[in-house]
DNA sequence: TCTATATGTCGATTAGTCTCGACACATGGA
DNA sequence: TCCATGTGTCGAGACTAATCGACATATAGA
C-alpha cells in the first residue's frame, strides 16, 4: 500500500518513467548510470537523484561493476504493482475484472502458451 | 503515455488512492461527493480537488443526479493502466512477463471461467 | 601517489502540490 | 422568492519535488 504510493510517485515523472522503460528494454543486462544520463540528455547529478527515487520505490536496483554502477529493472516490482491494481479492482467480485485479464493475456502468452512451448522441447 | 503520468500522479497520494479503492468497491453504483468526503474524514473542498484530479486523470467519472454528484470508478482506466505496465514490461519479449500474467490470472478468472459462468444460465 | 573517469551528495533556487477558509453556484422545497 | 443543502472555485500559506552547480567519494591505471 505504502509501497504502491512510492511506486506510483516514482513513475509519475516523465524522466523517471522513460528511464524505467529504457531499463525494461535493456533487461536483463541493465545500463550504467552515466549512459542512462547521456541517453536521456540529463545532467548526471539530476539523473542520480531520479535513479535513487526509482530504487527507493523498489522499481530498479543497482549493482557496482568496477567503476560503473549498473541499474536494472526489477520485474517483481512490475508484477507487484500490476497485481495491486488488478486485485484492487477485483474487490471481492472477480466478475468485474475478468475482461481486464482477458485483454492483458494476448499481449504476453499466459501459462497455457508457456506450457505449449515447454511441450515443444 | 502522458495519460499514464496523470494516472500515476493521481494515485500517488494516500487520500486519492483510498478514494479510488473505495469507488472500486462501490462499483457500479458509485458514491456522492459529500459521502466520500465524510467517509474519508476530509473537508468537502479538499475532497473536491482530489476528485477533480482523479477525474482529469480519467480514473473516475462524475454524473449529476439532482443535487448529488455521483462519482464512479472507470474500469477501462484500470485496464489501460495495467495494460501499459505489462506491455511496457514486455518490450517485444513476451517470455519475460508470461509469469506476470500467470500470477494475475488466479486473482480473477480469465475468459474461460467467464464462459463457464455464462453456460450456467 | 597522482590523475582521470564514474558516480553520489549537498545546498540553493524554482516550481509545483496539498490543505482549507471564504465565497459562489446549483438544485429542490417552503 | 427565500432558504437549506450539496458541490465547486479561488486564494493564501505550508510543504514537497525538481533541477543543477559545486564539491566529495570511489575505482583504475600511470
Amino acid at each position: 500500500m505504502e509501497r504502491a504510493i512510492l511506486a506510483f510517485a516514482a513513475l509519475a515523472q516523465p524522466t523517471r518513467l522513460d528511464v524505467f522503460r529504457l531499463l525494461m528494454v535493456h533487461e536483463p543486462d541493465g545500463l550504467p548510470a552515466g549512459e542512462i544520463a547521456r541517453r536521456m540528455d540529463v545532467p548526471h547529478n539530476t539523473m542520480s537523484s531520479h535513479l535513487a527515487i526509482l530504487a527507493r520505490a523498489g522499481l530498479i536496483e543497482a549493482e557496482r561493476r568496477s567503476r560503473l554502477i549498473i541499474y536494472r529493472a526489477r520485474l517483481e516490482a512490475v508484477r507487484a504493482l500490476a497485481s495491486f491494481l488488478v486485485k484492487d479492482c477485483c474487490g471481492g467480485r472477480p466478475e468485474i475484472c475478468a475482461p481486464l485479464i482477458a485483454e492483458l493475456s494476448p499481449c504476453c502468452p499466459p501459462q497455457k502458451f508457456a506450457a505449449e512451448e515447454l511441450a515443444h522441447d
